[in-house]
DNA sequence: TACTTTTGTTTAAACGATTAAACAACGAGC
DNA sequence: GCTCGTTGTTTAATCGTTTAAACAAAAGTA
C-alpha cells in the first residue's frame, strides 16, 4: 500500500508546522491564524488529497468512533436488520460498526468483547447470551458504555432497548383466546434468556387470567440452535390426540418458519385446523397460504434508540435508560378461525 | 472509560524498560532474555490483565488487522450470509471485520471505501455496484489490496470470486426446456451489472441453442431497489394472452420472492400453469407449496475463498486471481410440470 | 518610550506501542 | 591481563496526530 499523506507532507509543502496545519484543518484557533496561509492549507490539503488517519487520532484522543455491536449471528435476519439500522443511525453520527457474531455463547462472546476492547472501540450495543452477567460486571468494571439490544438481565443495572415480551405474548393469546381458541400451545426456545422467560409468563398469564387449562405438555421447548427435527416431534406431540391444541404461538421467526414448514407438509389447515401467532415475522411466512398473524418489533425505533443512548452516554450523559417497547399485533388469517 | 494497563504499567511494576516487556510479551529476542524477568514480566501482565493497545500497535506497525467489507444491503440474506461467513474466516487469522452498505449506489461506496480507508482497513472484500470502475482505479492507486465479492468487471485486472453466471442461467433455462417447457421468461434487474448481464446472456443463450423463440417482452426488468408493485405489472404482462410465457427464471432470491408472493395471491398453479426457477432460494420458498428449483451458489465456499485470496495478497502475493464458481441446480417441484 | 495585548506561529511532549542500536557486565580464550 | 563474544537490558527514535505552552512580532496604551 502506497503511503498516505500526512500532516508533515501538507507542512513540509506549506512551509509550516504541522501543528498549524492541525488547528486549520481542524478548524481550531479560529481568528488567530491569518486567512492566507489557512486558505494556503486548505488547499494544498486538497491539491494532495489529504484525509486523517484515525488510528493516530485515535491513540492521541482516545476516541476512535467506532461501535461494537455483537448479535446472536449476523446472517440472521433479525440481527442483520437491526445491524443495518445501527450501522444507518451510527453512519449519521461518523461512527462505524465492527460486528461480531457470538451464536448465543458466553465464551464466544467474552472472546469478542475482547477483541473488540483491543480495538478501542468507544462502546457497545450487545445482545448478549444467557449466563452473561459476569460480562456485565466485566465491562461496568471497565467503565465502558454499553447498551443491551433485545435482551436484558433484571437486576443488572444497565441500559437497554427490547420490547415488552410479556405483553406481547399475552397480547398474542388473548387474540387467539378472544377468536375461540381454548386449547393454546407455545413453541419456544428452551433458554434462560429473560426476553424468552417473559414471554412464556405472558403467555401463561393470559391463559390464566381467562381460565383457560394450562399444561405443561403444551409448552415445547427445543434448543437455541434448533433444528427442523425438534420442531417435528414438539409438533407431533402438539397434535397427538388426545391433548391435542386448536392453536399455538412461536416465540419467534425462526421457529415459526419451521413450524410453518411442518405445517406444510402435513397439509395441516390454518387457521381451521390449527391457528397460529408468531413472534416476529420473516420473508417466508408472506408466502405461507394464511398471511401471518404476529408480534410486530418496531425494529427501526429499537435500532435507532439504542444507538442514541449509546451516543449520549458518550456524551457524559450516564443515567441508566431502560426501555421496553410496545409491539403491535399484526392480525392475517393465520388466527382468524373461520366461525362456524 | 478506566484507563487501560499499558506496557508501561508492567515495566514499573516489574521495574524494567518497556521495551523488555514488549520483547517478552510478542516472544521476541528468545534466549536473550533472562527466564526469572521473562516469567516475571508474564505474570505482571496476566495480574494486572493486560491486553494489547491495538491502536497503538497498528500505528507503530502500519497494519490493523481489519478487513472493510462493502455489501450492497447488509439486511439482504445474501450479504448477511457472506457477512458472518467473512467474519468467521477473517477471524481464524485474527482479522476483523468493518462492513458498510452501499445500497448499490456508487456514490455511497465511495464515501464508505474512504471512511474505512481513514481507519486504516487493511484491505476490502467488496461488492460494487454498477459503474464503480473510477472506484477500482482509485483503489489499485493507492496500491490497497481488495478483492471484489459476488461482482466482477471485465477488463479490469482485479482478483475477483464470483459465480459462473451464463452457465447457471443457461443451465436453468435448459433445464425448464427439457421439462417441456418452449416460452420461456425472466424477470431480473435493469442493470448495467455484468453478472446480471450474464445471466440474462445465460438465459438467452440457452433459448437460442435449442432454436426457441426469444421475445423481448418475455424479459422483464425492474428497479434494484424494486418493490412488489413492479414485480405485479411485470407479472401481469408476462401472463397475459396473447403471448403468455410457461415458464419464468427468477434473477434473484428477492425477485422470486416478490413473484411468489404474487403467483400465491393470484392463485396460479406452479409448475403446471408456470413452472419456476430461481437464482438462490430464501427461507421463503421453503414455504412455497412447491419446492423450488433453483440454482445454489456455494457461499460458504466463496466466503472463504474471498477472504483467503485477501489474507495471500496481505502476505505479499499479489497475483490476480480471478474465479467464477460452478452452481449446482437445484430441483424442486417447481419446475416439474406434472405430464400429461 | 516602555509597557501590555493581541496576533500568528512554533516547540515539544504525549498517546502506546515497536525495534534498531547502544550499552554494560561477564565469562572465555589466548 | 587483554580482547572478544555472549547475554541481558536500556535508550531513543518513530508511527501521525493533538494541544498546552512558549515565543516573536506587531499593535495598542499610557
Amino acid at each position: 500500500m502506497r503511503k498516505k499523506i500526512s500532516l508533515k507532507d501538507i507542512a513540509k509543502k506549506v512551509g509550516v508546522s504541522t501543528a498549524l496545519v492541525s488547528y486549520v484543518l481542524n478548524n481550531q484557533k479560529e481568528g488567530r491564524i491569518s486567512k492566507i496561509v489557512a486558505q494556503k492549507i486548505r488547499d494544498t490539503a486538497k491539491e494532495l488529497n489529504y484525509s486523517t488517519n484515525q488510528i493516530a487520532k485515535s491513540l492521541k484522543t482516545n476516541k476512535t468512533y467506532t461501535i461494537g455491536l455483537i448479535v446472536s449471528d449476523i446472517s440472521n435476519p433479525f440481527s442483520s436488520s437491526l445491524a443495518r439500522i445501527i450501522e444507518d443511525e451510527a453512519a449519521k453520527s461518523d461512527y462505524t460498526v465492527i460486528f461480531g457474531s457470538s451464536d448465543e455463547n458466553a465464551e464466544r462472546s467474552f472472546k469478542l468483547i475482547n477483541v473488540l476492547l483491543d480495538r478501542q472501540v468507544d462502546g457497545f450495543i450487545i445482545a448478549f447470551a444467557a449466563d452473561s452477567e459476569q460480562q456485565i460486571n466485566y465491562l461496568q468494571g471497565m467503565e465502558i458504555p454499553f447498551v443491551l439490544i433485545d435482551r436484558y438481565f433484571p437486576g443488572m443495572n444497565v441500559s437497554h432497548v427490547a420490547i415488552n415480551n410479556y405483553r406481547a405474548a399475552y397480547m398474542a393469546v388473548k387474540h387467539l383466546i378472544d377468536n375461540g381458541n381454548k386449547r393454546i400451545g407455545m413453541v419456544t426456545y428452551k433458554s434462560t434468556l429473560v426476553n424468552l422467560l417473559d414471554r412464556k409468563k405472558g403467555y401463561i398469564g393470559a391463559l390464566s387470567d381467562h381460565n383457560l387449562l394450562i399444561e405443561e405438555d403444551w409448552i415445547k421447548e427445543v434448543g437455541i440452535g434448533n433444528n427442523q427435527e425438534e420442531i417435528e416431534t414438539a409438533f407431533d406431540q402438539l397434535l397427538s390426540s388426545p391433548g391435542k391444541v386448536e392453536a399455538v404461538l412461536f416465540g419467534s421467526n425462526i421457529l415459526s418458519t419451521h413450524g410453518l414448514k411442518y405445517i406444510n407438509k402435513h397439509h395441516i389447515k390454518v387457521p381451521d385446523d390449527l391457528a397460529i401467532v408468531s413472534f416476529d415475522q420473516s420473508d417466508a411466512s408472506s408466502l405461507f397460504y394464511a398471511p401471518l398473524t404476529h408480534i410486530k418489533q418496531p425494529l427501526e425505533e429499537m435500532g435507532q434508540l439504542v444507538t442514541n443512548i449509546l451516543l449520549q452516554v458518550f456524551d457524559k450523559n450516564r443515567e441508566i435508560t431502560q426501555v421496553n417497547m410496545d409491539t403491535d399485533l399484526i392480525i392475517g388469517q393465520s388466527s382468524l378461525r373461520t366461525p362456524l
